[in-house]
DNA sequence: GGACAATTCGGAGAACGTCTCCGTATGGTC
DNA sequence: GACCATACGGAGACGTTCTCCGAATTGTCC
């Protein structure tokens, strides 16, 4: 959870200062996007710049630590839904929605995780590259089964899940997308195969 | 082409630059992706800020009529694909694969092109209007034919392939997405309705 | 051809965002 | 209590967006 390396152990207000940063990051980003100004987040966490520069170098590196502590909701989630003994394709298809929730917990999020697919130098690489495993194994024991189409591949449904939510995101007007791109996605837009 | 409301005929310093503009920006854009800077693009064109956002209020309007000039060819595509005779489901197939080279005309296209269809502000929302209706077209078509899903509504088709086209962006290192996100759109990851 | 008015140009500069550097303050340790 | 490593914070360099206005260009009318 902490990290890599262990190191020693961070000075008191360091730490301190990190979980407060992590705390107004959720907040401001829930609120204004992804794309929200850093040093305007600073300001309303009450530190300087500088000081949240160094916790997190980049805007990918917060993102990642704000998805850490969603991690283990997620691994909950894909414990029950593999313990289920569900239909494995109803499995799959619960994986897809709890993967579509997550992507979608802040506005814009889908974007640094698309580009974490393809740059593995993203600290939100490894988080993504779990999931797209994850992805991999629910839709395997579906194609086992028989449920889902041979020719698919995780990765591609990982990246669609994506690309959904990336649809939803900026709040769409009407309540188009939700369930339409999630079924079409299920099925497809033709009637034969 | 040239306009909602005529108005007078400008200048021709002003119908030149405005033309020159277009060129470098053609070029401009193919190169760094439309969020590159729009002042690095005036410089490119040897005119100064002013002028640019003068001709071009916005990055939106600048890609509207940039996009302006590509719609005879995609105009040229519907009807080609229309008058063709083909199996309604071809013909579907077909326009979605014109629409998604339209949409990756530029890295990053797709992004304010989703903005346009739920912002009908945007100088680009008339366009993907246009766009929507027509494969809604194409959509109910093969729904009469009994070759599309009766559930599947044209705007989430089209908003499908600005979300293919997106994950086609920046330039995926292996090729992944192109076909397999393809067909998933068509036939859906399972095998049973 | 010259002068006048409307139009357009160009760039200085304000506003905002990112990110760095370094003098200062704080925390841990002996 | 003193010392050193660590961390803080903000000034400031830099890039981008977009505006405003004095200067220049164009079209027109005599």
């Amino acid at each position: 959870m902490t990290g890599t390396t262990a190191g020693r152990r961070p000075r008191t207000d360091a730490a301190r200062n990190r979980t407060h940063i992590l705390d107004v990051a959720e907040r401001y980003f829930t609120e204004h996007g992804v794309t929200g100004s850093l040093d305007a987040l600073a300001k309303q966490a009450g530190v300087g710049p500088g000081t949240l520069y160094r916790h997190f170098p980049t805007r990918d590196a917060l993102l990642a630590a704000l998805l850490a502590a969603r991690d283990e909701e997620l691994i909950t989630r894909r414990d029950a839904i593999r313990t289920g003994g569900t239909d494995p394709a109803v499995a799959l298809d619960g994986w897809l929605a709890a993967l579509g929730t997550w992507a979608t917990a802040f506005d814009g999020l889908p974007d640094p995780l698309r580009a974490a697919v393809t740059e593995q130098s993203s600290p939100l690489a490894l988080t993504c590259q779990g999931y797209v495993t994850t992805t991999e194994e629910f839709l395997t024991a579906a194609q086992d089964a028989g449920r889902a189409r041979s020719d698919v591949r995780g990765r591609d449904l990982f990246l669609a899940v994506l690309a959904i939510s990336w649809v939803r995101g900026a709040a769409m007007a009407d309540a188009s997308s939700p369930a339409g791109l999630g079924s079409l996605l299920r099925t497809g837009w033709s009637t034969t195969a």
